[in-house]
DNA sequence: GTCTAGCTTGACGTTAACGTAAAGTGCTTG
DNA sequence: CAAGCACTTTACGTTAACGTCAAGCTAGAC
């Protein structure tokens, strides 16, 4: 519940212009900003979607780290596997010197998740038909039952 | 790969006017339909959340059946666990009789879908942008890489 | 110092949602 | 009638995505 920012003034020489976004976290003030555990942070770089640098043995995001769980979280909750989101970031990463076969598979993929999401639009639109349909009638039935 | 319709002609008497939508499927039916293995929709009754009549031994599922079995898939594809849809499916059910406190929850369940469709809707707008970003970077690489 | 909070690795446990294999039933078709 | 196919139950296996200890390091506060 306690919030520290990781990087306390530290009364350090040299507080000019420093490069403005260079802010870093610690795994704990991502994991109450995200609000999943520590352990979910550390599983996923296990799984390759998060490469922090080390303080010693600590683990040091910056800003691009804190980008990549956030798209990662977004990805998790339409549904993507840590696979396929995976696949993505790498890609994403390895673009300016991927080779033509490797971006045309990263346009496939992406054309993939553009058509999952299309019918994941189409899903939630229905969904909501219905939930309005049994929500009407369960009003209904409420309605019905003035005691 | 073979489609049989489960209620061959039969060469019975009596065909006239028979209740038009009383149709009825086997189970690789609906699983060749849907594109879902047998295993799963046995899964799905066993998880209570179908409940196909017998013939003998033998599982016969009708309209509401296919109705629910399409409605369960599209929660899935929405991320919902089968607990939730159950959940909702059976309280949609015992709705004419349904006491004051199971219809309130009911509301609840169905506020929580639409807050959580609203999440998703916003997920997707976000998701979309990011990849109209990465396709147009990659596209850019290979442009740039006329050799 | 030592105490605490937060970090680390390692390893086993858990849950959901099926997959898969085995062995048997029942219809219909040549 | 024998074959074949779709169906059945039972039961153990699998995978993803973490949870849950255990045991130890480390930096700052008192």
């Amino acid at each position: 519940m306690t919030q520290a920012p990781s990087t306390p003034p530290s009364a350090d020489t040299q507080d000019g212009p420093l490069p403005r976004q260079r802010r870093t976290y610690s795994i704990g003030e991502l994991a109450r900003m995200f609000e999943v555990t520590t352990r979910t942070i550390r599983f996923y770089e296990q799984e390759g979607l998060l490469a922090p640098e080390r303080r010693g043995q600590t683990r040091i995001y910056d800003e691009k780290d804190r980008v990549r769980l956030k798209l990662t979280l977004r990805g998790k909750r339409l549904g993507f596997s840590l696979a396929e989101i995976r696949e993505v970031v790498m890609m994403y990463d390895a673009m300016p010197d991927g080779n033509r076969r490797q971006l045309q598979r990263l346009l496939e993929i992406l054309a993939n998740k553009r058509r999952n999401m299309e019918r994941q639009l189409e899903d939630i639109r229905l969904m909501q038909l219905e939930i309005d349909d049994v929500e009407r009638r369960a009003r209904d039935v409420l309605d019905g039952l003035h005691d």
